[in-house]
DNA sequence: CAGAGAAATACAACCGATTGTATTTTTTTG
DNA sequence: CAAAAAAATACAATCGGTTGTATTTCTCTG
């Protein structure tokens, strides 16, 4: 049973007595195969256990509905959320999916550049490590003209198509809910302002302060890598600031900072958001179980999973040309909760 | 520049005036080639940009240096931590994952089991679908000895390889910790008792009540999807029980329902853990988020995620063969938190 | 230095599908 | 019913490494 040889389109031909070349375009569906005859190959094919070879077919057809991913780390519930989308629209698209991880690693981006590129992924889908500051490394793929599109990390200079969404706007109106709310000392916590998603965000937030007459404080911004541990230190920084000095409400860019940072505030006696408001950034889990549940920003990650993928398939299938399209910007949008509403 | 052509193994020997075949061995570190041969390949491949064509190596070789994962679903919490390990694991070893998601319906485990089977992967690593009762689908990896290890959510009856936790004994750790804590009447919220995972997770349960002579009582056990609504919904049945019926102690089979049903019984003013004791079950993060902190099991994700890639890469490799290996019991440990420390 | 043995390299078939073109078969038409 | 057009099928080269075996080259020994 376990050593049989594989069965070919020769196989079938045999049987069929026909010539491969009409097993394989029969197999296919092409019109210029009888209608019978690709009947009878199917049921032949079913018949003697037949399966594709793709290594066959792919070197000979040169595609390989294949597409590659990196990203920065598997785990964070954001990113699981894309692949979630970039599976269901893949799937869909007849297309699989390669995933490697960067782990924030630039090397570790370049080798799996290299690859996917021997993989010949039909296309590439990419959000940029933490220290990436050239996109170089994907220059091979551009020369070959295989698409590649980024998301959420975009590159800063980068010609090719970029799935985003609108950060600065995002964090303009967070800090616009926040002073509405009588904030004046608003806080923001940064992740790294090389990467657009944080400088976005920053400018967001000054332009809103700009905007509402408020003056910006250079130590009211701070930078960090946005952990759980980001987070508690940012509430002993506040804690340990003078009372008036202390901000009234912080804006941090993520959800696991902003979550941490509430906690820790709260242990310290600190009222929420009487003392000091907060938003966060991502719409994550924690956001709607930490108390009082966190005003933040819908990050909508499968669909921006999805919207990667179909950008990319409908690129390779000839419908839109990528290079034609720059920027996608999704749609996402403030969520009130009750840790930012002072006034009722 | 676009439109070179690639460069093969007969650019390179044409170039240094040697056989395709000596590029071939070369190229791989083949004993047999001359040291020097060997550097002098290396050297010409790179100044050509030679990049190795894998499906002209895998339609001959028969691997493809690929794995194949299928999960029910990929935005959970845990998934991501499996799929970080693994993909992390994979990377060390030389493989590639091809990521599909079931969506918790056989029919689309079995489609991407399919595709999985005509991509060639080398290995296929599986956490089943809630409605799989047959494993027939996977069949054609057993006859051609392809290895498969299912994780976490494994078949009941299969005779291959599984890599589990003690779902039974986690559980019964809980089960006794809230009995040590005064509980008498817990509660427990169950999955699909089709799945190994949450039918262990009963059965332990069960164990440690009549171990600590505690009434089995058919009422305290509730079945569901273990979603948010699960949990609220949970709730909302304890509020309709007579408060003298009501549990003094949930034991949720995942750290969701338990969350939300805490929330819920919160809002209806229950004091946890004073009326109602709470433990889950995953350690995900809203688990240390929640107030109080919920005592949960921490189920090692990542781990799992190497330990599957592993086994079945050193089987690949030939060394340890998996079907010799029944079971791997990964450790799990109970993590009290203040949900359900009623004496303190 | 001849001859045996080892080391290095080359030959040539092969993996299995794809595809442009040629050929055969069928259908249509005047 | 023959000729032309359309439909269906077949031929044969090709994609680019891999591998068992044959051949050549080199090294060593007596």
């Amino acid at each position: 049973m376990s050593e049989e040889k594989e069965v070919t389109i020769y196989d079938i031909a045999k049987q069929l007595n026909i010539s491969a070349t009409t097993v394989s375009r029969g197999l296919k569906d092409h019109p210029t195969i009888n209608i019978k005859t690709r009947k009878k190959i199917a049921e032949t094919a079913k018949l003697l256990g037949y399966r594709s070879n793709t290594f066959a077919s792919s070197l000979r057809s040169k595609r390989t509905q294949t597409l590659g991913v990196i990203v920065p780390r598997l785990n964070s519930s954001f990113m699981s959320s894309v692949l979630a989308g970039m599976e269901n629209a893949a799937n869909k698209e007849g297309y699989n999916l390669i995933i490697a991880q960067s782990q924030e690693q630039v090397e570790k981006e370049k080798e799996n550049a290299q690859i996917m590129f021997n993989k010949r992924v039909d296309g590439l889908l990419v959000s940029l490590a933490y220290g990436t500051e050239s996109i170089q490394h994907f220059e091979v793929f551009f020369s070959k003209k295989i698409p590649v599109i980024f998301f959420d990390r975009v590159a800063a200079h980068a010609d090719s198509t970029s799935i985003i969404i609108d950060n600065y706007s995002a964090a303009y109106q967070v800090t616009k809910h926040l002073i509405s709310q009588g904030c004046k000392r608003i806080m923001h916590v940064g992740g790294n302002m090389l990467l657009n998603v944080y400088s976005e965000r920053l400018r967001g937030y000054k332009q809103a302060l700009a905007d509402h007459k408020l003056p910006f404080t250079e130590k009211l911004v701070l930078t960090g890598n946005l952990t759980e541990e980001c987070g508690a230190e940012t509430a002993q920084k506040i804690l340990k600031m003078k009372v008036k000095d202390r901000p009234d409400a912080v804006f941090c860019a993520n959800d696991t900072a902003a979550v941490y940072c509430m906690i820790a505030l709260k242990a310290a006696g600190i009222k929420i958001p009487g003392e000091i408001a907060f938003a966060g950034f991502n719409n994550d889990p924690i956001s709607r179980v930490v108390e009082p549940n966190l005003t933040t920003v819908n990050y909508p990650g499968y669909n921006m999973g999805q919207a990667a993928v179909t950008g990319i398939t409908s690129h390779l299938n000839g419908g839109t040309n990528i290079s034609d399209t720059n920027t996608i910007v999704l749609r996402s949008e403030l969520i009130v909760r009750d840790s930012s509403v002072k006034k009722k």
